[in-house]
DNA sequence: AACCTGACTTCGG
DNA sequence: TCCGAAGCCAGGT
C-alpha cells in the first residue's frame, strides 16, 4: 500500500455521516487528480481493515457507481439513513452534501 | 515485464 | 440530458 492509498484511506475515515464526496475529489485530495479509479480500488480492498465508510462515497455528478445491484441499494439505503436525499434520478445533490475537509 | 480489469472522469455526438 | 468511446492509475495474473 502506498501513500496515495494511505491518504485515501484517511480522508474517507474523515467523512462525517451526512456527507458524501466522490471519487475523483478524494483522488484529488490525496495528491493525485487522475487517480479516481485506484479511490474504487481502495474502497474495494481497504474498508474491511479500515472499517471505512464506503457508502459515502459517489459518483462525480452525485450518482452512485456501483454497478452490482444489490450494492447499490445497500448504499442508497444507507445513505438514506444518514439523512442523504435522492433525487428523481437517485441523484444527490452535491452542492448542498457533498463533503470538503477545508469546507467546514 | 506485458496484459487485463475496475464502485472513475471527461469529451463528443 | 443521455449514451458510447477514450484516457488514466495502480493492483492482480
Amino acid at each position: 500500500m502506498n501513500a496515495f492509498t494511505t491518504q485515501i484511506v484517511q480522508l474517507i475515515k474523515q467523512i462525517p455521516p451526512g456527507k458524501v464526496c466522490t471519487y475523483g475529489t478524494l483522488a484529488a485530495l490525496a495528491g493525485n487528480p487522475r487517480g479516481a479509479r485506484q479511490v474504487s480500488w481502495t474502497l474495494r480492498t481497504q474498508t474491511e481493515k479500515e472499517q471505512l465508510p464506503w457508502h459515502r462515497v459517489v459518483g462525480g455528478q452525485g450518482k452512485i457507481s456501483i454497478i452490482d445491484s444489490d450494492g447499490y441499494q445497500l448504499q442508497k439505503g444507507l445513505l438514506s439513513q444518514e439523512g442523504i436525499l435522492f433525487d428523481d434520478h437517485d441523484r444527490i445533490d452535491l452542492k448542498k452534501q457533498g463533503w470538503l475537509p477545508t469546507s467546514h
